[in-house]
DNA sequence: ACTAAATATCAAGATATATTGATATAAAAA
DNA sequence: TTTTTATATCAATATATCTTGATATTTAGT
């Protein structure tokens, strides 16, 4: 119960729908392009990806300074559904734009 | 967007989602029913069931006094996902314990 | 019309979650 | 070792949601 809770609550909140609608759009990120992206500061873009990442959603890979975010794979049955409805919902998200200095 | 976060809303409660998997299971019931299997108050129980009409995941009839509620069909694909998803966890559900006094 | 039963709604307080700005951590470069 | 860049965490405030008890509504029976 009590990871399910934490999986539907994870992508109970617009922006975290938003940003997992993108990470599975474009496939892996970084962070600062997340942030440059959605124009949000750093600290918000970082708490989200985490539920999102405890929410089974996403998963981080550390390189050098930078932390690259990714849908997690396999994800199970239920968390397929997710995505494949965020697919066909229309969301606006935006385009990506590289954010980091390097 | 809001569609989806009401529906994915509506089951991020662990009282919800007990109830859901509970009117799933026994099929249609009306709210005593509910009422003395959970042993809540009305009041809650009332409002949780609106929560889950509103989610989209269940409908109401009214015969006489009474309210009966059960899962609204036929469901779309996202919400089947999220019933098999319940029917898998392992969630202690209550028995049904009919309660109305008729 | 009056009463009773079933259900729905409302108001208040309690709890949880989101946002922001500040600070901490961690890795790379100078 | 100091500085810089990227990311994570924390504290405070704002906002949303849940629970309860009281009240309203609806239908049936007398």
């Amino acid at each position: 119960m009590e990871l399910f809770l934490q999986t539907v609550g994870s992508i109970y909140d617009e922006t975290r729908v938003k940003i997992l609608k993108f990470i599975n759009q474009n496939g892996e990120v970084c962070v600062c392009d997340i942030e440059n992206s959605f124009e949000m500061i750093q600290s918000r873009i970082s708490r989200h990806l985490k539920i999102l990442k405890e929410g089974g959603f996403l998963r981080v890979e550390r390189r050098g300074t930078w932390a690259y975010y990714s849908v997690r794979s396999p994800l199970d049955e239920f968390r397929l559904a997710v995505l494949k409805e965020l697919d066909s919902l229309d969301i606006e998200i935006p385009k990506l734009n590289k954010g980091c200095s390097v």
